[in-house]
RNA sequence: GGGCGAGUGGCGGAAUUGGUAUACGCGAUUGACUUAAAAUCAAUUGGCUUUACGGCCUUGAGGGUUCGAGUCCCUCCUCGCCCACCA
């Protein structure tokens, strides 16, 4: 008997494996196709982490399991392997980028093989190959030929510390999402690729895929399509307009001041003089600003006002144009206008600098009765400052017009009273306070419904929030005659009123209380004709009015920018374009690809926003491909992001010199079938990757529409303490010297698959690969412990198979399911179970051949090297990984008898072992035989009885 | 502040989608083997209570629907991830 060593077994099935090319896909093979890929790693100089471990280890149960069950499985890897982070390390080293990969690249390989991944490794790449950059640099130029590749002369996005310019997907609250450092603006001329053209495609898109939800809304709202209007804003005493992006339309009569932002272009044309010193110091202020600084929310909101007025296309009035740096001048057309009533941002910056608020979007509060005149009304939040109570009227009980319960004094406001005198009169004649102080009123803040004597009415109330300052009385209390001894008066804290109160004085305590203003949907106030309508019709019919008045029109607009494809390093693919005084920017031609990177002594970055390749003036001076005069190189190379925005399509024609891909190669391939990777990739990679493969498609480059039919994100790895693992903390993991320690790679792709979800981040438990070392070691003895000599020709026992069909059913459930924990759990049950029988059915019977072999078969995809070993052990043709996967039979997952349960009023009492298919009367005979039931039933009759059949009794009583 | 997700033993986590809560593993305890330890094998392991049979409680907190709720509904608390002045 040979004891379990992995170490042993481990390396030379994966040279056998290698040597015997089982897992090499065959181009146009008649199986089904099936495309597993994970995201290629990037090569650093640390090797792999656990992080790559679960993610390759996932992928590879999935494709070996796909392989068994006769699928043409192509499961890739290949080297991400431009960028900074190895150019940082080649420079702290003092080695070339070239050796520093061709080093890393070895050490990754080597770790890769170690853990037994079936991957095809005759197909493999780097990105930084010329023989696969010439074709990235071909695609580019195909962008390039289409008009979505262009230079312009922008503010960027600029890393300080790696310096280079940066794409607005790689920064996160301010800063480059590698390094974290703050980031700044810098204006430079640049290449851009016009995603934002793909913006409805890459929405859409997303139905036609299975994507987590997750992801799919985090795309969607990355890119961020808003409809709404563009309204122009005729400038007083100007010729230009102010063009604002507004999702709003509904709320313009309540638009009272527009705001630029400091970018703006109009701003200097309008400011008038007075606050021409002003204004430029401010616009000044806010350029020199980084984006942490603009962008933090908690400040305050700054701005100045031009001088200059606009006239409000709705209103025809006459509204101040300020400048502030909350308006962005990226998004929309750099300009609002400003509804301080209805917006949040609006109202801070409004109460800041005492610009008037105008409610024009009025809540809702009760069933509405639309065809009653609204009546003007008051309510009035009295505050005892003493107590911090409220004053409430709580009626005694149901009349005809009121209900029982709390709501606060107020009435109609008389013909030519203002608001703040209907309060105080209001206010004394239903309490009797009479000395109250008004401090702040919001205007026809609510709409709601009421019934008077003289019938339904309806009430625009106005909110009235005062302070009492005497308590003093006068006694009177109700001089309606309905109000008389309807009601006390009751003093009640914030809370008290938000417990007791209907949701209608909820919502007026709540606008009131919190100050929040109201940005949801409702009727329209103070809006003249559109009055009354809800704000969805009057944003259609104020849109349809101001379009056919020549000053507005329907717009949609994005959050998602145009791509910044320059980078100002060596290592990456240099962007293949010469420019040419004559002609511009021209293409490099075909038969010059790749433009290779020329060997240099010194490729650190430069302060001054250029490439290091601009100093090699050997590399940078070319003739124009049109004219062949004299004529220079572009310096910038592409972002680490390009190579890995198609590399999936290079695995289908690897070694392709004449295209980067056969377009037979690509039409039996397809798309990418599943596609598992980490969720911090969703806006950066997978978004990139999608627009190129639609792009690529639209040029009848590719016979999909979208690369990844369905997207799969695994989660984190934490340390043992539930904190990131990270160098600094030194509480990395590494995959290797786990395997190394003894327990192998087996154990460790076990645990891994054991831990926990694969989409849920959990920390790693180092003692995991002891009990999954253990749970190998168990099944290992089964075989050794086997007699391979004997044969039978009997049916194996029902107790071994019932359990191996139940297993074979559910593991086969749960990689469908990606669920590789529950399936590790069944097979461990399998195996405590094939233990019981054990002594039962001596293992030297050879009914045990065929069961242990299929044991074998379905550990295979989680532990490749010991099932190999085992089904060469039991006597087996061929690789177990590609044989046949086992198909549970249902006959042997019945059983003659069945556990109901017995429950007394919901609480178990008994568990009744059963022959299946008994009547409803007999399972009851037998459960009032039973004493536990019998004690719950004394002296009680049964009310009702609920009866599932072979599951569950339950007796009410 | 907004969006999404999650709270189950000492720990990682199960639960057929409304029907025996705590599968499987780790850890712990005990026994067998051993001079001893490791390894292995066998057993116990949610809490309280009872000599025992048993009883009571338990899925973040509180309420609701139901014969029956970890699962559905409402309110609240906590944590994680993503986004964050996007008009």
């Amino acid at each position: 008997m040979q004891r379990y060593n992995p170490k042993d077994i481990e390396p030379k099935w994966q040279q056998r494996w290698a040597a015997d090319k089982i897992y090499q896909a065959v181009d146009f093979d008649d199986k089904p196709k099936y495309v597993m890929l994970t995201e290629f790693p990037y090569p650093s100089g640390t090797g792999i982490h656990l992080g790559h471990a679960r993610e390759y280890t996932y992928g590879d149960i999935m494709a070996r399991h796909k392989r068994m069950q006769g699928y043409n499985v192509l499961y890739p890897m290949g080297y991400d392997a431009f960028g900074l982070p190895t150019e940082n390390y080649a420079i702290k080293n003092k080695v070339t980028p070239q050796s520093a990969t061709d080093t890393n690249v070895a050490n990754f390989q080597k770790q890769l093989e170690q853990l037994g991944y079936s991957f095809d490794w005759s197909r493999s790449f780097r990105t930084s190959d010329p023989e696969y950059y010439r074709w990235t640099q071909w695609l580019f130029l195909k962008f390039f030929e289409a008009g979505l590749a262009y230079q312009a002369e922008i503010a960027i996005n600029w890393c300080p510390f790696e310096k280079t310019g940066l794409a607005n997907e790689e920064v996160v609250n301010g800063r480059h999402e590698r390094c974290d450092t703050p980031v700044e603006k810098k204006l430079l001329k640049q290449w851009l690729l016009r995603i934002t053209d793909y913006a409805d495609r890459l929405i859409d898109g997303l139905q036609d895929v299975d994507y987590p939800s997750r992801i799919a809304d985090q795309q969607i709202h990355w890119i961020g399509r808003s409809r709404g209007a563009e309204v122009s804003f005729a400038i007083d005493g100007h010729d230009d307009v102010i063009n604002v992006f507004t999702t709003r339309p509904d709320t313009i009569f309540g638009a009272t001041f527009l705001v630029l932002a400091p970018e703006h272009a109009l701003v200097d044309d309008i400011v008038t003089p007075g606050q021409k010193a002003a204004v430029h110091t401010y616009v000044k202020a806010a350029m020199a600003k980084s984006d942490v600084e603009r962008q933090d929310t908690d400040r305050q909101k700054t701005g100045v006002f031009t001088g200059a007025y606009a006239r409000n296309p709705a209103t025809d009035e006459l509204i101040p144009i300020w400048v502030a740096d909350y308006v962005l001048h990226g998004y929309g057309t750099g300009a609002i206008m400003a509804v301080p009533a209805h917006d949040e941002r609006d109202n801070e910056f409004a109460s800041k600098f005492e610009l008037p608020i105008i409610p024009v979007v009025a809540p809702v509060l009760q069933e509405y009765v639309p065809d009653t005149t609204p009546r003007p009304t008051v309510v009035v939040l009295a505050r005892d400052p003493h107590t911090d109570t409220y004053c409430v009227l709580n009626w005694r009980e149901n009349t005809a017009y009121k209900p029982q319960g709390i709501e606060f004094p107020g009435g109609g406001i008389d013909d030519g009273e203002a608001p703040e005198e209907a309060a105080r009169r209001e206010f004394s004649e239903e309490t009797g306070y009479t000395d109250i102080t008004i401090d702040r009123i919001i205007p026809a803040s609510t709409l709601s419904h009421y019934v008077s004597e003289k019938g339904p009415r309806r009430a625009v109330r106005t909110i009235v929030l005062a302070t009492v300052n005497s308590m003093a009385a006068n006694g009177v209390v109700g001089t309606e005659e309905y109000e008389k001894d309807a009601y006390d008066i009751q003093w009640l804290t914030k809370e008290q009123i938000m417990e007791q109160a209907d949701n209608q004085w909820q919502t007026v305590a709540r606008l009131a209380f919190e100050s929040s203003i109201y940005t949801g949907e409702g009727r329209m106030v103070n809006s003249g004709i559109y009055d009354d309508m809800t704000t969805s019709e009057a944003r259609e019919q104020i849109v349809t009015d101001l379009v056919e008045k020549g000053v507005a029109k329907e717009r949609v607009t994005y959050r998602l920018r145009d791509w910044v494809f320059s980078r100002q390093h060596y290592w990456g693919e240099p962007i293949p374009i010469i420019h040419c005084p004559e002609h511009g920017a021209v293409a490099v031609p075909d038969d010059q690809l790749p433009v290779t990177l020329p060997p240099v002594d010194h490729y650190e970055p430069t302060d001054t926003g250029e490439s290091p390749l601009a100093a090699i003036t050997d590399w940078v001076n070319t003739t124009c491909p049109t004219c062949g005069g004299p004529a220079k190189r572009e310096t910038d190379t592409m972002p680490n992001w390009a190579g890995s925005s198609w590399y999936y399509l290079r695995y289908f024609d690897a070694h392709n010199d004449q295209a980067f891909a056969d377009r037979a190669k690509l039409n039996y391939w397809g798309a990418v079938d599943m596609y598992l990777g980490g969720m911090e990739h969703t806006t950066l990679h997978l978004l990139y990757s999608r627009f190129w493969h639609q792009f690529l498609f639209d040029q009848g480059l590719l016979p999909t529409p979208e690369p990844y039919v369905a997207r799969r994100g695994q989660g984190i790895v934490l340390a043992a303490d539930g904190t990131k693992m990270s160098k600094s903390k030194g509480n990395i993991v590494n995959p290797t010297e786990v395997i190394d320690s003894g327990y192998g790679a087996d154990a460790l792709r076990i645990a891994i698959a054991f831990l926990a979800p694969y989409d849920q981040t959990t920390p790693w438990g180092p003692e995991g690969v002891a009990g999954t070392y253990r749970f190998l070691q168990r099944i290992w003895t089964l075989v050794q412990d086997f007699d391979t000599s004997a044969v039978s020709d009997q049916e194996p026992p029902i107790e071994i198979l019932r359990p191996l069909h139940r297993t074979i059913k559910k593991v086969s459930q749960d990689l469908q399911e990606m669920s590789f924990n529950t399936a590790v759990a069944s097979l461990m049950q399998l195996v405590n179970d094939l233990y019981k029988v054990k002594a039962e059915v001596p293992l030297t019977d050879g009914v045990w051949r065929q069961p242990l072999a299929t044991l074998v078969q379905l550990v295979a995809p989680y532990a490749p090297h010991m099932a190999e070993e085992l089904w060469q052990q039991l006597g087996n043709e061929g690789s177990v990984h590609v044989s046949a996967w086992p198909v549970h039979e249902e006959k042997y997952l019945q059983s003659e008898t069945v556990t109901i349960v017995v429950q007394v009023n919901g609480k178990v009492r008994a568990q009744l072992k059963l022959p299946v298919g008994q009547s409803e009367a007999d399972v009851l005979t037998a459960a009032q035989a039973e004493s536990g039931v019998q004690a719950q039933l004394a002296g009680k009759e049964i009310k009702k009885q609920i009866y599932i059949a072979d599951k569950l009794l339950n007796l009410v009583v």
